[in-house]
DNA sequence: TCACTCAAAGTGATTAGATGACTTAAACAC
DNA sequence: GTGTTTAAGTCATCTAATCACTTTGAGTGA
């Protein structure tokens, strides 16, 4: 037996392996899906499989007439699910109870490191807020933070939880007070930059309890009244 | 123009919906790909190509000569990169640390929530820690604690951190003195079922700073003379 | 010279049909 | 009954072709 795995997924590997050694970075292109099919000695739709493979993933993408390009995710190592998954309140709620569980240890380490570049994001995060449709995704501060604490999987975590968040409609609908929270995020910020791992740890929590409790308050006016 | 995404992405989210519709278990076959494809009017290439993205999410799996069949993973949101990632020492280190951010917190959250299920399985986890070879996957404590806090994004944000902890070889190398880890875990367990989120938290804590100082010594000999 | 048009080449998207390999279970022989 | 064989169903892969989209650049006109 030569191997138990399929072509399909040994072929994956190889094109991963591929665009390791050549050292492809995102946005550049694969070569083209005859050329792969050539080198790797199997047929066109046997490397369509397998790069659609590394599409559900991010990790490249197939632009028509274009050509595929390798993208971000190929680095990361934590993903959301791309797939449908059905979303609804309870699910937001989960989700910030994940966050307020993670994130006051994701801020405290973040005021100990201070990765440089990604605290000036969190300042510009700060001011962008206060411009009305500046077309800042929500939540782009709590990513820099975690950017902030300097280790990659700690980031790629809270970007997968924002990314399943926006797309729950429910917690758009909840317009949390721009105004407060954007003290509370100079607050957070603040701590940080004074290495205040406790200050910047407890603050964090009680900006996502404040949250928290608006999404359910929100909830209790349109949902209550049917009731 | 009838739709911006493609026909492969489109079938793909159909799929999803007919599984969820048909109410299809962690398990059960999808029919097969001829008969997708009459289904949804594309042709059984098309079908694969689909499948194949829902392949690398861990949502279905494809058994030769089988069938495909529902899994797990399609009702999780947070994923760890099926594809090959280059994992060192360092990034080993880096993934204990975005632990020692997190479970804490995650602990903390499972003494007061106390999940009746998951705290049962952390006590068989315990004794199963003791016998040599019972085969039971690193970790599986850790994950249980997660589970214990009642929330999925937390258990499944464990499940995925484990998942790329086992791919490093670095890791397994370092066998962290089973009594002393048999003991922390009893201790962690033991706060969590007094309701102490504080101790319970605490220990955590400093179980996984333990953990990561005995792999940091453990590469220090393995390593360090040859410098 | 500049800007616009558009035709051609390259690439992915989808289709069509056929063959091979594997799994399962029913039919059969003992 | 038990074991083997057979057949049907399914995924795996291939070959071949057509369609659709993007990009590029040559050509055209102002």
């Amino acid at each position: 037996m030569p191997s138990t795995a399929g072509l399909v997924e040994r072929l994956t590997r190889e094109i991963v392996d591929t665009i390791r050694t050549e050292n492809l970075q995102p946005g550049q292109t694969l070569p083209s899906a005859k050329v792969l099919a050539a080198r790797f000695e199997v047929t066109v739709p046997t490397v369509r499989e397998a790069l659609r493979r590394l599409e559900a993933t991010g990790s490249v993408e197939l632009k028509h007439g274009s050509g595929t390009y390798v993208r971000e995710a190929i680095n990361r190592r934590i993903l959301d699910n791309p797939h449908y998954v059905p979303v609804d309140l309870a699910a937001a709620v989960e989700l910030l109870d994940a966050r307020i569980a993670i994130e006051p240890g994701i801020a405290e380490l973040a005021a100990t490191v201070q990765e440089p570049d990604a605290v000036s994001s969190m300042e510009s995060a700060l001011d962008n807020a206060l411009q009305v449709e500046t077309a800042v995704p929500a939540g782009h501060f709590h990513v820099e933070l975690a950017r902030a604490s300097g280790n990659r999987a700690l980031h790629e975590m809270l970007v997968s939880l924002l990314a399943i968040h926006s797309r729950t409609q429910q917690a758009a609908r909840t317009s949390y007070d721009r105004l407060r929270d954007h003290d509370e995020h100079a607050d957070i910020l603040d701590a940080i930059r004074r290495g205040d791992g406790f200050e910047a740890s407890h603050r964090t929590r009680k900006h996502l309890e404040a949250i928290k409790t608006a999404v359910l308050a929100g909830w209790a006016d349109e949902e209550g009244p049917q009731r």
